[in-house]
RNA sequence: GCACCCGUAGCUCAGUUGGAUAGAGCGUCGGCCUCCGAAGCCGAAGGUCAGAGGUUCGAGUCCUCUCGGGUGCGCCA
């Protein structure tokens, strides 16, 4: 039990006493009582609406109801003031103890500090990355890598029990012409004089993944299999056998020697995941089939001809019976296509499959993060799951924006042939992990980022990155300075000279941590620790310049050792939320700046 | 043509999921270093929340329409 949120302890203290006041009502009645900081603070410290939502209820006018709210809530024993105000609100002002006492909480709490039940335990499986197993990351990729992570951190510290899951599309197409890419690859590793092109002309298709990263994988192959899965040429030396002979076994190796590869550059970014879910197993395990047989159970499979799309009909389309899940019954505009008119399973109906793989699983929740392009695919899948679950698990979907990578003021084009296709690994070689994760997340999610290489180095107060590291390494140079004095003896600091308003600004700022926590879970959008953390460090930042024109606000004064000991209780309560959110994030909290 | 996302200060973006007089950074202008770290801080100017209706005690937020930008639209994943 670590939730230690004060706005959600007053709401509750604001519905015991209307409860009082108006006996008649039903609890539901309550449900819309907010509290929280008003957007002014000279309003005070907590604005409810209470007297607002249940007036009509209630049926009295909402300044009568505020009014005698307000006088409820003054006798409070955290309550310094309580004043009805504007249409109906009432206006609370905090006791300094009430506040005060939320230092030794926090330091006892440490990282902890801000965990919260609006998970209740429930488990919920984030899916994300899920490249395809082709090549390296790049930073397409990179954004939903770090979103996905941090959501999944954030759900954690909201009391959701998580499981990080990555989807390997190792069935489709693309591995098919991998497996291509690498055997060209293999047969370069044994020598053959044959030329790019002249093989390329060979591979249904044309050959696909041509980048250098391919190569190790070709003399892994030779290594492992000698010459064995090549024929002899007298031309060339090795030239193709038949596919049927090698695909199979060219293919899984390269999958699994391009998942190593991915693992390793998640490894860089940071992100670990617990499960690897492979579609070709799941199809192989008759996923799809079973899929199929229970959506058939339920009605919601037929045979059909879709109509083309309005307007802009593809050049070859005709009209082709094809097996269609019923996704309009569940909010989709349209059916949707199962199997191809040819009868083999579409991409939609191996990820059906991997969405019953999980409902069997027991999640009681589902998270995915796309890329912005996958849009228009969310309704289907969202159908899918509501049909497969009977209504009972829901599907969010977090959609990432393009991220436009900058550098020297141009935009860095992506593209393979140019060789200035920007990996993963090479963004972070270049900026660091931590600027890297904390810049992804420093902007809403589904919106379009610019990343300025230039920028994220920078040392300077419009980097969001610097600035909060920034403050954390002047807490942790303060509190070395002080002779780093243990959490335990802060937490008995007597506080009563913290009266400053700037102290208790900041103060105030790291009650409001828990319930940032709980709403950015709740919306998905792990966006919001950044802005906090920001925000945080500004107060912080305003309270330490205090210190530079006037010396008896300086967090250690040595004739004064009382002062001292609770400045640097909530100094050090500063720091611990600063890594509780930087945790989140999964950047590392600097020491010192260098 | 249809669907989804978006439109907030000159620029980049927040806006507590319907709350009070819409905020922050950059940029501009004016101040502040004998100092526990000035890689910083304080102050000022800057707005028809794209536009028009609607819902209600209350709308940047919800609904409808219009304008503008992005993404997607059977046999790709």
């Amino acid at each position: 039990m670590t939730d230690h949120d004060i706005f959600a302890a007053l709401r509750a203290r604001t519905v015991a006493l209307l409860a009082e006041l108006l006996p008649d009502l039903p609890g539901e009645a309550f449900a819309r009582v907010q509290m929280e900081p008003p957007r002014d603070p000279s309003h005070g410290d907590m604005a409810t609406n209470a007297a607002l939502v249940v007036a009509k209820q209630a049926r009295q006018a909402p300044p009568r109801l505020a009014a005698a709210l307000a006088e409820r809530l003054a006798a409070l024993p955290e309550v310094e003031s309580a004043t009805p105000a504007g249409p109906g609100f009432v206006n609370l002002r905090l006791r300094d103890a009430f506040l005060l006492a939320q230092v030794p909480v926090i330091l006892a709490e440490g990282e902890r500090y801000g965990d919260g039940q609006a998970g209740a335990g429930r488990r919920v499986d984030v899916e994300y990355v899920s490249a395809n197993p082709t090549g390296p990351m790049h930073v397409g990729h990179c954004r939903g890598a770090v979103v996905g992570d941090a959501l999944a951190n954030l759900l954690a510290k909201a009391g959701w029990a998580v499981t990080k899951e990555y989807y390997v599309n190792d069935a489709g197409a693309q591995v098919q012409a991998l497996g291509y890419a690498a055997y060209w690859r293999y047969l370069q590793a044994l020598g053959t004089s044959m030329g790019e092109e002249a093989f390329a002309a060979q591979v249904p298709g044309g050959l696909q993944y041509r980048g250098e990263y391919l190569i190790p994988v070709g003399e892994a192959l030779r290594q492992r299999f000698g010459d064995s899965l090549a024929r002899r040429d007298e031309v060339h030396g090795f030239a193709m056998r038949p596919p049927a002979e090698w695909l199979g076994t060219v293919r899984e190796f390269a999958v699994g020697r391009m998942m190593e590869m991915i693992r390793e550059d998640l490894a860089a970014l940071g992100v670990f995941q617990d499960v690897f879910v492979s579609e070709a197993e799941l199809v192989r395990a008759g996923k799809l089939e079973q899929a199929e047989a229970l959506l058939a159970d339920r009605g919601l499979i037929y045979r059909g001809v879709l109509e083309p799309p309005k307007g802009k009909t593809p050049e070859d389309w005709e009209p082709r019976e094809q097996t269609l899940f019923r996704a309009s019954q569940f909010g989709d505009e349209v059916d949707r296509p199962l199997r191809k008119s040819d009868g083999s399973g579409t991409y939609f109906a191996n990820d059906i499959a991997n969405h019953l793989h999980k409902i069997e699983r027991g999640f009681a929740e589902l998270v995915h993060v796309w890329g912005a392009d996958h849009g228009g695919y969310v309704k289907r899948m969202q159908a899918a799951v509501a049909a497969l679950s009977g209504g009972t698990v829901p599907l969010d979907v977090v959609l990432t924006q393009i991220v436009h990578v900058v550098k020297d003021g141009q935009p860095v084009r992506m593209s393979k042939r140019a060789g200035t296709y920007v990996t993963l690994r090479d963004l972070i070689d270049e900026v660091g992990r931590d600027a890297v994760r904390f810049t992804m997340l420093a902007r809403k999610a589904d919106a379009q980022m610019e990343f300025d290489l230039d920028k994220v180095v920078e040392q300077s107060r419009d980097n969001p990155v610097f600035y909060v590291q920034y403050a954390h390494a002047r807490i942790r140079s303060v509190l070395r300075q002080a002779g780093d004095p243990p959490a335990g003896d802060l937490t008995l600091a007597p506080l009563g000279s913290l009266t400053e308003p700037a102290e208790l600004a900041l103060l105030r700022r790291l009650t409001t941590w828990p319930r940032i926590v709980e709403a950015a879970a709740l919306a998905r959008e792990p966006h919001r620790i950044a802005f906090f953390l920001h925000d945080l460090a500004s107060d912080f930042h305003v309270l330490w310049n205090k210190g530079r024109d006037d010396a008896t606000l300086r967090f250690i004064r040595a004739d004064e050792p009382e002062a001292t000991r609770a400045r640097l209780a909530l100094v050090a309560a500063t720091g611990t939320v600063i890594r509780s959110g930087l945790a989140v994030m999964g950047v590392t909290p600097v020491e010192e700046m260098r």
